[in-house]
DNA sequence: ATGGTCGTCTAACGA
């Protein structure tokens, strides 16, 4: 557990159907530590021998059907808390929080929203806020902390392919931005753009209209560190080769390296 | 063209 370590995030989108390219991922890629998002099914039924013959360990916050979230880690994780007291009568599983020697990870999976002005986009906002007021609240910004995961929320007009157009929908709208503005103020940096100042570079892709192809995606799926681990952050990459597969998750792995 | 495609205890939902 000593020198550089790579966390990777990923919506696997059933990690049922996707257990064997998690796998693959790990043999090809060598990561330490996983945050899976949308594994669509409950603890019990997690397909962890696939991971556990690869030395990893899982930490599962899981429900039927949807939503579900999960580290698989090759090295032990230490104070797993599944859930957040600012969303204590949620029975959707969205949060998982775990402990890597001096490093706190928080994975993610923050709600789709679906439409602007719908009563699931109103439960996102409402997630949204329960999530900066547990940061404000229960962590500080001069700790080693990263926040991994799908936010479903776009940062910035180079993240989506067409931010006219999603100026007022979801993924992009003015107050789901500042719902993540909150989260930078609080001290939160999101690490990919310490590294790549591109337009275009893009973690999910829908399935329909051929979106992947003709390169119409955003840029959902983020790492957040404090200021104090960013500055030990090594490298930030998107890989897209998962998204390219036969059956993929429409979200492809993002991942980071710190010494 | 309010379409398209996945995944979910195969029927509409959610993404």
């Amino acid at each position: 557990m000593s020198g550089p370590w790579t966390l990777a995030t990923w919506n696997v989108n059933s990690i049922k159907m996707r257990a064997p390219a998690v796998a693959a991922w790990i043999d090809a890629r060598r990561p330490d530590l996983l945050a899976l998002q949308e594994l669509k099914l409950t603890e019990d039924d997690f397909p962890g021998a696939e991971f556990a013959t690869r030395n990893f360990r899982a930490a599962i916050h899981g429900q039927k059907t949807y939503n579900g979230v999960a580290f698989l880690s090759a090295d032990a994780l230490e104070d797993v808390a599944k859930g957040m007291p600012e969303m204590e009568d949620d029975p959707q599983a969205r949060l998982i929080k775990a402990r890597r020697g001096d490093v706190t990870i928080i994975n993610v999976y923050v709600p789709n929203g679906s439409t602007v002005g719908s009563d699931k986009y109103a439960y996102k906002m409402r997630w949204l806020d329960a999530f900066a007021r547990h940061l404000e609240t229960r962590h500080r910004p001069d700790e080693a902390l990263v926040v991994v995961g799908d936010f479903n929320v776009a940062p910035e007009a180079r993240d989506i392919y067409d931010p006219v157009a999603f100026k007022d929908q979801v993924l992009f709208s003015e107050p789901e931005r500042a719902a993540l503005g909150r989260l930078f103020d609080w001290g939160l940096v999101d690490l990919f753009r310490r590294f790549h100042e591109d337009a275009g570079l893009y973690s999910w892709w829908d399935y329909r209209a051929a979106a992947f192809r003709r390169k119409l995606g955003a840029r959902i799926d983020l790492i957040f560190a404090t200021r104090a681990l960013a500055d030990r952050a090594l490298r930030c990459e998107i890989d897209v080769e998962p998204r390219r597969a036969e059956k993929p998750s429409d979200h492809t792995p993002v991942w980071a390296q710190f010494a």
